[in-house]
RNA sequence: AUCCAGAAAGAUAGCAC
């Protein structure tokens, strides 16, 4: 019976909405009658992407249909509110789940848990935490990575560790999220030193560090502005044999783009496209900030075009470094005609967009011009930060 | 081993600090 909620999955794992509902309307069209499970990964498509409207619209067909939300799906609308950071609507679902016939299960408390530190809210995090245990609900190895990152974000590793403390107390081992949440705080904390110490740690304690930590690790050196261990840890992945994926490539190019070695970072892309990858919109955002770092409209310019020819459009943030480029670079001109090439592009300018040109007419001296900016900033409905 | 419709981690832009 489920052939279709199969299908209906195995879209919404990879993403594929247009398919994924397209096995919907031909359930409905067979004269099937969906259920819960059709519901929960559509709904989960749409929430992971942030489209709460369409999961509205999901709730009230599922209304039709005589479904109720189950704990699953009202997890994964939450999920959705989560990832906007709209921690308010999140916690009102939440409540939906503690009714008197349900109880909010380990993931539902991960979640809201994970709302809260999230939103750096850690007292309400660890209140929910202690609210979970007093109803017999065991925290599991999510749930205190929840938490550790929430710290770690702070640059808080005395909590961090502590909690690392708490969790192993309790049974529970470290995974390599835990890990690299650890090495997420010393690196934004600029304790490099420890960061390296703790991965020899983890090796020591049977946990193997994977991709996904040692782009972590070399983008905390990155932003050390130690170039040359990034590249030991680039060297020691690709010894490991371990399949690179574009965010390691890009973690690396990054690395090099910020210190200005453009060649280095083009040779690198080499290797990329050799590995059989394409880039995507970051990596060409990331060069165009190189070269504009460098003061180098022109090469930022070229890195625009060819986004366009490679069927990677420019976004915001490839309009909004070129505009920064042109800004830096005294070409407010230039930077205008983009700002209204973007427009016209249909893509919106963001509150960073807008500081970049006010920024750039108040270094060009041109204060009415950065107001006029600034106005029309408010008028588009953006508040400063 | 258990589970597998739901939860945790990595790369890009501005200003301020």
């Amino acid at each position: 019976d489920g052939i279709f909620n199969t299908l209906i999955d195995g879209y919404a794992t990879v993403r594929n909405e247009a398919e994924a509902l397209r096995a919907f309307t031909r359930l409905k069209e067979s004269g099937l009658v969906p259920n819960i499970r059709t519901f929960g990964p559509l709904m989960k498509l749409f929430a992971m992407e942030g489209k709460m409207g369409r999961v509205r619209e999901l709730e009230d067909e599922m209304q039709l249909w005589g479904l109720e939300h189950n704990k699953v799906t009202l997890s994964t609308v939450m999920d959705g509110y989560v990832q906007l950071g709209e921690v308010q609507k999140a916690y009102e679902t939440f409540k939906q789940l503690s009714g008197p016939r349900h109880r909010p299960d380990v993931v539902a408390y991960t979640n809201i848990i994970d709302a809260f530190a999230k939103g750096g809210d850690m007292d309400r995090a660890l209140e929910l935490l202690a609210d979970m245990r007093r109803w017999g609900v065991k925290p599991n190895q999510s749930t205190w990575t929840v938490l550790i990152g929430g710290w770690g974000r702070q640059g808080n590793l005395q909590k961090a560790m502590e909690t690392v403390r708490e969790m192993r107390s309790s049974g529970l081992y470290p995974t390599v999220v835990t890990f690299q949440c650890i090495i997420q705080a010393l690196c934004n904390t600029g304790q490099m030193v420890k960061a390296a110490a703790v991965v020899d740690e983890m090796e020591k304690v049977g946990v193997a560090p994977d991709i996904q930590l040692f782009t972590t690790l070399m983008d905390g050196y990155a932003q050390a502005g130690d170039v040359t261990r990034a590249l030991e840890v680039f060297k020691k992945l690709k010894g490991m044999g371990k399949e690179l994926d574009l965010q390691v490539y890009s973690a690396l190019i990054n690395a090099l783009s910020k210190v200005g070695r453009m060649q280095s970072a083009l040779a690198v892309v080499g290797e990329l496209r050799a590995a059989g990858l394409r880039l995507n919109a970051t990596v060409y955002n990331t060069l165009l900030d190189g070269w504009s770092r460098r003061g180098d409209v022109w090469e930022a310019a070229e890195v625009l075009e060819e986004m366009e020819l490679d069927g990677v459009p420019p976004d915001v943030v490839s309009y909004t470094t070129f505009i920064n480029a042109c800004c830096k670079a005294g070409d407010m001109d230039k930077a205008v005609e983009t700002f209204d090439l973007m427009r016209s592009k249909g893509i919106e300018p963001n509150l960073k967009t807008y500081t970049t040109l006010v920024d750039g007419w108040g270094s060009a001296r041109f204060p009415n011009r950065a107001a006029a900016v600034y106005d029309e900033m408010l008028a588009a409905g953006l508040r400063p930060d």
